[in-house]
DNA sequence: GCCAACGTTGGC
DNA sequence: GCCAACGTTGGC
């Protein structure tokens, strides 16, 4: 079972969108990126959980967690996508700057110089880390 | 709105 | 296959 980090801008698509949708799933689609879209139709398993973090907006940082229950399967070619359910809102939000000072995230991909890939992997113990901070 | 960083495009 | 130009991401 992997762990991943999906940003979403909440001004387009939130997790109170998703908390709105029918049966709390949508499909998580526009990736435009290979080594992303790569990931999303190899390596996403039915049952990978994943951080949703709000991106370009006051405040960026993760608010809660999805699950993903449909792997891989082509959006528009050549681009693939996943469907997501909302498994929980975090009772707070866990702030960028919040991560970027914890001393046992300071190697998460999130925070690599000049990463902008929209999904990074997440390690156990660094979502681990992240579940305890809430 | 700025800008650093990175990806993509396309001429050669 | 190189690389300049351009587009996009996303924090600040």
């Amino acid at each position: 079972m992997n762990y991943w980090l999906m940003k979403s801008e909440p001004n387009i698509f939130s997790i109170d969108d998703l908390a709105k949708r029918p049966n709390q799933t949508e499909p998580w689609n526009g990736v435009r990126n290979y080594q992303v879209r790569n990931w999303l139709r190899d390596e996403f398993k039915v049952g990978d959980q994943a951080f949703f973090y709000h991106s370009s907006c006051e405040t960026p940082g993760v608010v809660g967690i999805i699950e993903i229950v449909k792997a891989g399967y082509p959006e528009v070619s050549p681009w693939y996508c996943v469907d997501v359910k909302l498994i929980r809102k975090f009772k707070r939000l866990i702030s960028l700057t919040e991560i970027r000072q914890h001393p046992a995230l300071r190697n998460m991909r999130l925070l690599q110089k000049g990463s902008r890939l929209s999904i990074t992997p997440v390690t156990m113990e660094e979502w681990k880390v992240i579940l305890a901070l809430e």
